[in-house]
DNA sequence: TATGAATGAGGCTTCATTCAT
DNA sequence: AATGAATGAAGCCTCATTCAT
């Protein structure tokens, strides 16, 4: 009996493992070989998972998109006052700043690299959006300053570390 | 000594009419061939100017920055009231957008791929803020955060470009 | 030792499994895991029976060849008139023509990739040689003549089959 | 101003200089590397010319028949008598033993590998015969006769050099 | 024995760069 | 200076073979 695998799972987990290295390089300079060995997984190996290089980086984005939007929706519960919401949203978004900057990267990839997959960042966006409104019972005005705020705030911490606070323009926000 | 102002000019050439491709292909996945096309110059020809490919993406981006910048700074005059100021930001912004999207993209190649180049980002963006803060006459926070808008609204218009307009998350701003 | 003969029983059956295969794709064009499929036996069990590819294909023609011969030294008795006799030949070919071509081509490929087996193929032609002019009963020249009409009949039923018939050069031959 | 080449007859002499290597070798065995070393042609230059490898094997087949068909039909000019034909044909074809068995070979790996261009095939074999029959004025028995000895005898040449004879066999042909 | 996932050398092809013209 | 054909290192991917189960 050969070993047997979950291809799935085998496939989720190799997502993961290279989420950190294309969204460092971008996807125009990640070699497969760097992949190998990013994940430990060898080179033929690899390709019983994805066909090809491109269908890795088109499934990464989605699947990193895929998974914070289940955790948001999982832990941001809106059962509380909006003052505490704000600080459940605030500590919701510093724990994962580096996944959120890196899946913002891989979304910009996505969106160069594959024109004909933007429904997926589009859709993500969107999903994001409605998040944001549903837990901080927002209209949409405010909805959509709120996660320009927050794209742009991730986007100036990946351009500018040293200047961009997002606990600071979160408060900012608030304050308005 | 007329060449080197020559070819500095034509190296300037160069950069704008490959920005437009840089931006929308990333630089990792540019290829020679096609610069050549879209410069009308040979392969052989740019090699006169550049003195490899990598050089190209590192000039492109000071380029642009650059050269926007001097346009602020050029246009936006500040002896006004502050609503004209705002409209004339706005305005500024709004004739931009493609340019100022695509010069964000390329800054976010530049800060993945030549790591020892960031501070060509870093100081990007501060001139940016130092541009806003001294034109809306803005303190440090409000400057960060207009920053941080107008970084989002540009990235988002990117991603969604229907679920994003420019003008109405300034007014947002304004407003608040 | 019932493993021994269970064991080259094995072998044989896998080699009359993938004949066809071989011979339409040639041994360079198979893929192991094609062989796997043709045959209904996993790619590990393959190299149960077989120590690599290229003793497949070394073995394939050998073992085609061994028994068409076999089959012609059971079926074609000489014990009756010349006419009879070519009728039987005649019989015996047609029945085979399919086989006939794929060890033609297969020979060719042996002939080609393993230089140090030349004499299974040198010995196969002149086996089939004998037999015909064992059984025509003809002189070293007609020999000749014969088997090169089967063998260009063959190669000509490959390369345009709608425009050779055996059957007639056969008779062609015959009458002259 | 780059170096002029006419590509078509820069194509034409890379077949001619790869044409040994595929016969002898079979297309599915032949590397990129050894068609390079084989023509003197960098690796890079062989795709300036040819789009990939299959396209290589596919023309090589159709440039040698053509290249033999046009031969043959400029030296085997029917003005004379019926042996001198014979001496003729026997001749050209003798001088061309070893491009006829190639071109053969060729034409078996080409039926297998491209069932899609197979007309290629069919059309040499039927063109060799219609001059055969022209130069010869046989009927179409004859001369379907005459093809498959030729073929016989050109296969066997290859399978088993020692034990054929072109020569004896056209002999043998004509006096039959 | 049997299976097929895993391995990685090596195949085909691309493409940044060079250089003859 | 300009051109683009030529080069070959290095990329992606395949596939014969191995090996844990």
């Amino acid at each position: 009996m050969p070993k047997v695998v979950d291809h799935d799972e085998r496939r989720a987990l190799i997502l993961d493992r290279c989420f950190e290295l294309f969204a460092a390089r971008g996807y125009g300079s990640v070699r497969m070989r760097q992949v190998a060995k990013e994940t430990g997984i060898s080179i033929g190996a690899l390709y019983h998972y994805f066909p090809d290089k491109e269908s890795i980086g088109r499934q990464l984005f989605e699947h990193m998109a895929a998974r914070i939007a289940a955790e948001a929706q999982a832990e941001l519960e809106p059962e509380m006052s909006g003052e505490e919401r704000m600080k459940l949203l605030h500590a919701f978004i510093e724990e994962r700043q580096d996944d959120l900057s890196r899946t913002m990267l891989l979304g910009l990839d996505h969106h160069r690299l594959y024109p004909d997959g933007r429904d997926a960042t589009v859709g993500a966006m969107r999903s994001f959006k409605a998040i944001l409104i549903g837990l901080m019972q927002l209209g949409p005005e405010e909805g959509d300053m709120l996660l320009s705020i927050l794209c742009g705030a991730l986007l100036r911490r990946v351009l500018d570390p040293e200047d961009s606070d997002l606990g600071t323009q979160l408060g900012s926000f608030q304050r308005s």
